[in-house]
Order: C-alpha cells, then sequence, then structure tokens
RNA sequence: UCCUCAGUAGCUCAGUUGGUUAGAGCACCUGACUGUUAAUCAGGGGGUCGUAGGUUCAAGUCCUACCUGGGGAGCCA
C-alpha cells in the first residue's frame, strides 16, 4: 500500500511513534559503518532534519551507496523513539527509492560551512542550506503576514502596471523596455529613435514606483496598497541596493503625515511579532548563525543584542519621532559634530548621510527613529507643503543597521499648489495630467510610504547583504539564473 | 561611479627579503570501526597560483591594464 507523504515538519513532533511513514527530501549527511547508516534527511518543511537509520544487511549494497550528500529520496519506514541523543524521533527505514542521485565528487555542497559568496555563485543550490532555507521560510512568511496585516484593515491589494510610461517620479534610472531592432531602429527626421514606431507607441521603461497609481486607486477604495517588483538602473555597488526589489506602497485616503506614521510603525511592529511567532526555529538557526560569525569581529563591529532580543525589542519600544529641523540641532550639539568626526557637515538644507541616521538610530537614541518635516527642495514634487514654505511633510523610518526602511509622506492634495511645484522642478505637466485630475475632482487629503520588502528581510533575519535575502539577486553586471 | 582590500586544490586559507618538486584543514576515494550527531582513525588522488601583458638569470611573490568578489561612500527602498 503506498503511505502518504509526510513533512518532516510533522514526523519530528508527533506522538504516534511505531507507526508506518513516508518521508520524502534530499540527504543532508551520511554518518555510520558497515551495519548501519544514519541520514540526515531534509525536505524544506523545517530547518530541522530527520534521521532515517538504515540497517544496512537489509539493503542492497549499491543502493545504500546511492544515498549520499545532495541525493533525492523517499523513504518508507517505522517512526520510532530514537535510541540516539540529539533528536525525539526518527524513521527505521523499511524501503528507501533514491530519485536522484547526487554524485559527491561534483556536488558543490558539503557539511561544513561555506562563505555566503560562494553560496551566492551556486544560488540554484543554495536553497538546500541551513541559512537559506531559513532565509526564504521568513521572506514567505513576511509576504504572507503582509497581505494579511492589510486585508484585516480593509486595504486592497491593487496591481500597479510593472511596464510604464510616466517617466516623471524621478525615483531613479530606469530600464527601457523596447521591442525596436536594436541595431537599425526607426529614426525620425532629425535623426532620433521614433518611439511612435515602439510596441506602446511610446517610450516605456519598467517602473520604478507603483506610488503614483496607487494614489488614484486610493482616491475611490480609500486603502490599498501595491506589492510588486520595482525596478532601478542605478549603478549601485552596497549590500543594501537591488536592480530589481520587491516594494510594498500602502496609499491612504483621509490619512495626514500622523496617520501615517502611526500605520508604519504598526505594521513594521506587526511584521516582526509575526517573525517571532511564526519563524523562531529559523529565526533562532539565524541568531546562532550570527553569533558565530561575529565572534571573529572586534568588538565594537558586533551586534548590540542577539537577533532575537533585537526582534523583541522593535516590538516593545515606542518609535522616536521628531522632524528633520530637531535631527538637525541634536546632530549639531553631539560629539562627533564637536569633535568634526562627521565626513560631512551638519547645516539645515542638507540630505541626511548615513553616518548622521546612523548616530541618530544606533547612537543617540538606540531606537529605531522616525523622521519628517524634511526641507522642500530635497524632497519629491507630489509631497504637501507645510506653511512654512520651506518644507514638506516627508516621514522616513530609519532602523539600526538599515537605515532607511520606508520613506513616505502625505501628498500633496492641492491642485495649484502641486501643478506649481511640477512647472517648478521641470517635470512635463502633460504627461501627468491623469495624475493631476485626481486633484481636481473630489481631491481628499491622503497619504502612503514604501517599505523596502527585502530591507525588511534583512533586519528580520540578521542577513548583511540584501543579494543574501533575495532568490536570484539582480546587480550590476548580474543576471545569472 | 569613487575609495579600499582580496582572488593559490571542490571549499576555507598559509606561502618569509623574488630562488629547488607550491602546503594545511575540510571535502572526495579506499580501508578499519555494532548507534552516529560537523562521527572517529589510517592511507590515497587532486593545482595553467583570476585574465593578459611586462621587469628579471629566476615571478604565487614586483609593475601595468582588465575581470570578479568583499568592506566603505554616493544614489535610494
Amino acid at each position: 500500500m503506498e503511505l502518504k507523504r509526510s513533512f518532516i515538519k510533522d514526523l519530528l513532533i508527533s506522538e504516534e511513534t511505531d507507526k508506518q511513514v513516508n518521508a520524502k527530501g534530499w540527504v543532508r549527511t551520511k554518518r555510520g559503518n558497515k551495519q548501519v547508516a544514519f541520514v540526515a534527511l531534509n525536505d524544506g518543511s523545517t530547518i530541522n532534519n530527520i534521521q532515517v537509520v538504515i540497517d544496512i544487511a537489509n539493503f542492497d549494497e549499491n543502493q545504500v551507496k546511492d544515498i549520499t550528500t545532495g541525493a533525492s529520496i523517499s523513504v518508507n519506514g517505522t517512526l520510532v523513539k530514537s535510541m540516539g541523543q540529539g533528536q525525539n524521533v526518527e524513521i527505521q527505514a523499511k524501503e528507501i527509492l533514491v530519485y536522484g542521485t547526487a554524485n559527491p565528487e561534483t556536488y558543490p555542497l558539503q557539511k561544513k560551512g561555506h562563505t555566503l559568496e560562494f553560496l551566492r555563485e551556486i544560488a540554484h543550490l543554495r536553497f538546500r542550506t541551513n541559512t537559506f532555507g531559513a532565509v526564504f521560510r521568513i521572506r514567505h512568511a513576511m509576504a504572507f503576514a503582509i497581505h494579511k496585516f492589510f486585508n484585516d484593515k480593509n486595504f486592497y491589494y491593487l496591481h500597479t502596471p510593472i511596464v510604464t510610461g510616466s517617466d516623471a517620479e524621478g525615483a531613479g534610472e530606469m530600464f527601457r523596455v523596447s521591442t525596436l531592432d536594436p541595431e537599425n531602429p526607426p529614426k525620425t527626421e532629425d535623426g532620433k529613435i521614433d518611439y511612435a514606431e515602439d510596441f506602446f507607441g511610446k517610450e516605456t521603461n519598467l517602473t520604478v514606483s507603483g506610488q503614483l497609481e496607487a494614489e488614484l486607486g486610493a482616491m475611490a477604495l480609500s486603502n490599498v496598497y501595491t506589492f510588486g517588483p520595482t525596478f532601478r538602473a542605478e549603478n549601485s555597488n552596497t549590500p543594501r541596493h537591488l536592480a530589481e526589489f520587491w516594494m510594498i506602497e500602502p496609499e491612504m485616503a483621509f490619512y495626514d503625515i500622523n496617520d501615517n506614521m502611526d500605520l508604519a510603525e504598526e505594521m513594521l511592529k506587526y511584521l516582526v511579532k509575526y517573525a517571532l511567532d511564526n519563524c523562531i526555529d529559523d529565526l533562532s538557526f539565524l541568531e546562532k548563525r550570527l553569533l558565530e560569525d561575529e565572534k571573529s569581529k572586534p568588538q565594537n563591529e558586533r551586534s548590540e543584542m542577539p537577533l532575537i532580543e533585537k526582534l523583541q525589542f522593535i516590538v516593545d519600544s515606542d518609535f522616536v519621532r521628531l522632524s528633520y529641523t530637531e535631527a538637525i540641532d541634536v546632530l549639531k550639539n553631539s560629539k562627533p559634530a564637536k569633535k568634526g568626526k562627521f565626513q560631512f557637515p551638519v547645516e539645515w538644507g542638507i540630505d541626511l548621510q548615513s553616518e548622521h541616521e546612523r548616530y541618530l538610530v544606533e547612537k543617540h537614541y538606540k531606537k529605531p527613529v522616525i523622521l519628517s518635516d524634511y526641507p522642500r527642495d530635497i524632497k519629491a514634487f507630489y509631497m504637501k507643503q507645510n506653511d512654512d514654505g520651506k518644507t514638506v511633510r516627508a516621514m522616513d523610518v530609519l532602523f539600526p543597521g538599515i537605515g532607511e526602511i520606508i520613506g513616505g509622506s502625505q501628498r500633496e492634495e492641492i491642485y495649484d499648489k502641486l501643478s506649481s511645484r511640477i512647472n517648478e522642478m521641470g517635470i512635463p505637466e502633460k504627461d501627468m495630467w491623469w495624475y493631476l485630475e485626481t486633484r481636481k475632482f473630489g481631491t481628499v487629503p491622503h497619504s502612503g510610504f514604501g517599505l523596502g520588502f527585502e530591507r525588511l528581510i534583512l533586519f528580520i533575519t540578521g542577513m548583511s547583504n540584501i543579494r543574501d535575502v533575495i532568490p536570484f539577486p539582480r546587480t550590476p553586471k548580474n543576471a545569472e539564473f
């Protein structure tokens, strides 16, 4: 009789021993001697392996030889209490089917640790390691939690376009989308490429943000959010940037900047708590990994607290809120400013540098910080202007170790003010007619923000390079897999 | 894009002021071991020293350019 396949996650907590079970998965290691072999089997359902015990006398010798690290097998056997230490239950194997072998001489994964840089070169196999298994299970849990959070609050998931003709936002360099022959594109009379001949009849690009379209949705559905891929063709080579990344962008009608900050703080705490409540095995593993990793670092480069404690701290603490202007005062009176330790001098009107943000979050407040009301001249055209004529209702959430995890604002809902700002910044108004019309017909105060999904995952997993929290990273000079 | 460090066996690394046949640990293969937990013990195979030039009697080692990766910065999420 065919046994129904059980997930290892469920077998490991099962009380029903002496029962016939089937498990399928990939071999992590095999140990043993001539009489008995111990196979650690993993199927991705949990970070933990189940031990399969093989009495070699009962099996074909060649078959046992094929069961090596990386091989895929199906095991029928008895779930029994383990005689050895280190696990509660194990499977006493009766029948084993080898689906696919993995030549030990060429299979690149070993039981001993690999560097993350090496594993990135074999991204097709790195899912099979403990670290990446944990990271991608957590990534899934966070995606699910985001939908749950918004659904429970009456937000609608809005699908904004990936291919966009709007190039007005200025969020970054864009990837062109075109079906024209790159060798011999059609030209206009003055010798320029004639995009009227292109697939969409105009220049199109991959989206840099779904915000403007999300605003349109919020002007009828009240609360919407987007959660999709976003593309930036910036030549950024850092552990915090990707050319293709996922972004969550809620947009809320009738929200002012304070409502916006409340929502951002509530959402981040909800997500961190969800991870603590649902991914504790994976988080514990990542915490140990991180501690091990940091042993080789000097004291001042190590984390202030272990991963799980850090996450709990986020859930328990109130985020510090202060205005840009107040932040500048704090920075000016800080020790590093007085001792001339900042590389970039602090002056009202500058865009804060990472060293300034890090000082505020990691040294001064030692908590997440929400900065608001930035100078108008360093922020985007759509942000609501304050009455002082100098600042706009922007807000950034800064996290320790990550920097800016959320950027958002109250939007300018007054037609004349928005229109004149668009003109001041030299954006062609004719391209923005649809955006401006929402301010003509039933405009309302509204707000929204963008959360970089991978930066959230970085924070929650404690990983340090953003290329290790997305399955197949897209970065300058790299689109392998 | 800028600054900086690195690239030596499948992996992680050592390799002295330039000097004989380039080393180690792990992995892998063979053998030993009746319950292992990164199993253990003995033996074995495995290298165009990132690529291309150059200096020198002699280059893994020095010089130049390029490629790739790490860390930092800018742009940002």
